[in-house]
DNA sequence: AAAGTTTTTGAATGTCCGCTCAAAATATCA
DNA sequence: TGATATTTTGAGCGGACATTCAAAAACTTT
């Protein structure tokens, strides 16, 4: 039998950066196998159909993000300095050259209407990175207040990741944040960054 | 000359409707026609293309959330009592049957890399919203802290426009919002709506 | 009612779309 | 090396897209 001879985790890699930056409806086969090196005939034998690497490349996604919280979470001293440096991360997201918010929300928004089904996958997504600010935050607070603590932690994401595109001053956003929840620790935004 | 048939202001909102709920992308010329009941011919000879249909419906969908926002502030018993209502709306927006979050915001999302003139044009509304927000507040606050109240309400507003994808409950944030900006009223989200 | 002007129509145009598939290339196995 | 299995190719398919434009309709003015 014979080999494939590409890498399929680099493709969809790959694939999932298109999307993310251009949106499902304006990402074209010919774009992804321009940027994937791939055949639209190979595309189609490996995924199946583009709406499969759609789905595929969300899972891709999200396993990232739902990684780097609970890792972020479970390594730092705290869960509070540890949400802390989530939140950093997020920010300076902000100021990279080519921002492009956050996959799962835009997709979300994006395909609300015209894909139900796709859009309630990225959102699926998006509660299950709220359960593992929960469940971190379980560890040092009662659950009503950890539950709490989390919609607020996913509100400051997202109130960022679209606030992202009207700021170009981080330091905005680190006090607005700072102000918005105030169990941050007293360093936020004023320390060392990531 | 021949009068024109139809009434320009209701053929562009319901223009802007189609375009708010699918995107820019996904809205077809006949998709809009159908909506409108004017044939595509009619559409082009009154607004050009379909992007200057598109600024247009951006240019209506602002003005009126300028208008809201300035009439109910400068109505309200108090700014802060304004913008607890103003806050209540956009909660209580969330339980629509066809929530489709703000126009604003999905543009931004949608062309930030297909079309960034696009994207910045609904950039720019937004900072007037914020503009809004602040000369109010200037009222009753000190400059720079009017500034950062300003920022905190766009900040909880995009928040509420994303999270209102995830969760039906309104409670929950009618609760999240009040603990992320502790100065709006004892009775935000206990009291009557609208 | 006739002439003049603007609006409205909707078929036609060329482009790009997602997707298919027979053929070619390539790898593995006997 | 030859037989077999898998992958890769890329031209081609029908359809949907934004846009155009000559002709028809509708309105105003004379």
């Amino acid at each position: 039998m014979a080999k494939k001879l590409f890498d399929r985790r680099a493709v969809l890699e790959q694939a999932m950066n298109l999307f993310w930056q251009a949106g499902y409806g304006a990402c074209s086969i010919q774009q992804l196998s321009r940027a994937t090196g791939l055949q639209a005939g190979s595309l189609y034998h490996e995924f199946g159909s583009k709406e499969m690497l759609f789905r595929e490349a969300i899972e891709c996604y999200a396993l990232v993000s739902q990684q780097r919280i609970e890792e972020t979470l479970s390594s730092a001293d705290n869960v509070v300095e540890g949400i802390a440096r989530l939140l950093n991360l997020v920010i300076s997201q902000t100021k990279a050259g080519e921002y492009c918010s956050c996959f799962l929300i835009k997709t979300q928004l994006e395909l609300s209407s015209l894909d139900p089904e796709l859009s309630a996958l990225a959102t699926e997504k998006l509660q299950l990175n709220e359960a593992a600010y929960r469940k971190g935050l379980e560890q040092a607070f009662p659950p009503e207040e950890a539950s709490l603590m989390a919609k607020q932690v996913m509100m400051a994401v997202f109130a960022i990741r679209v606030y992202g595109y009207q700021s170009n001053s981080q330091d905005v956003m680190f006090e607005t944040v700072r102000s918005m929840i105030p169990w941050l620790p007293d360093n936020f935004g004023k320390a060392q960054s990531s």
